[in-house]
DNA sequence: TCTTGACCCTGTAGTTGCTACAGGGAGCAT
DNA sequence: ATGCTCCCTGTAGCAACTACAGGGTCAAGA
């Protein structure tokens, strides 16, 4: 058994993000000492280190709920938990294409930019939604 | 002049957002018709075009914020809009590179997993803490 | 003229995933 | 007894919108 604090250290969570994840039913309630201090067994360390470990790999909380309560049946649907992982792959991809799509376009206005103190600013222009 | 459900027309904006720049400052309040209606000029549809174009470039409403600013000296700083479209595209460097790494460890992940009903399901298993 | 429907107004609360207090209590060491 | 670190609840804040509720305005059609 272990307090707040320490759970937290083990997990790498914030305090406050123990009891956030308690609140919106992620985390059981726990245990609580004489001095109504929360104490965790190893099942929600167990717990808490499998939803970290999702929200690192980008699953959003309604995804981190859906995993677990698959899990939590014990039925191994196998099938649900690929389809989770592969719409949040193909989200992911989406993602990576936006991005680099915008970073080439960044680079371009950048570059069309001297950097110096010139009168006519080219970033600005290619921001501004009329040729001036 | 024009109404503000034709001014999110013209800038691709939701008549609520137009609000909500104007109640943060982006926007300065417009003139209003003896309906108390809003109507925008030419100006007003460049500004929110300008922020719009940033805002799909991903720059954030404190850096759209800061080019206004900018601009609406007159000064052309080139050097400073230079900084602030540099540090913005380093940032998207280093999401690249996270979201990159991240679809790496899905993707692993995912193959893995052979998508069918068995009763050990890899995922559960590349997500959970400990060796089952 | 009346009515219908599309638009507009303000103000507030919700979204996601936390994070940061404020104002107090618990527990341990000195 | 004092200080210190941890813990408690409850609420408010962050970004950047979005979505109501509960009304007012205005132009067009019957």
């Amino acid at each position: 058994m272990r307090s707040i604090g320490a759970l937290g250290k083990a997990t790498n969570t914030k305090v406050e993000t123990i009891r956030y994840y308690e609140r919106i039913g992620l985390l059981a309630p726990p245990q609580r000492t004489d001095g109504n201090y929360r104490t965790y067994d190893d099942e929600a360390l167990a717990r808490l280190s499998f939803i970290r470990r999702s929200r690192d790999l980008g699953f959003s909380l309604d995804q981190v709920r859906a995993l677990l309560s698959l899990t939590d049946q014990g039925t191994q649907d196998c099938k649900t938990v690929d389809r989770i992982a592969r719409d949040h792959m193909a989200e992911i991809e989406r993602k990576i294409a936006d991005i680099i799509a915008l970073r080439h376009e960044l680079s371009t206005m950048i570059e069309s930019c001297g950097g110096g103190n010139i009168s006519e600013c080219r970033i600005i222009e290619a921001l501004s939604p009329f040729d001036n």
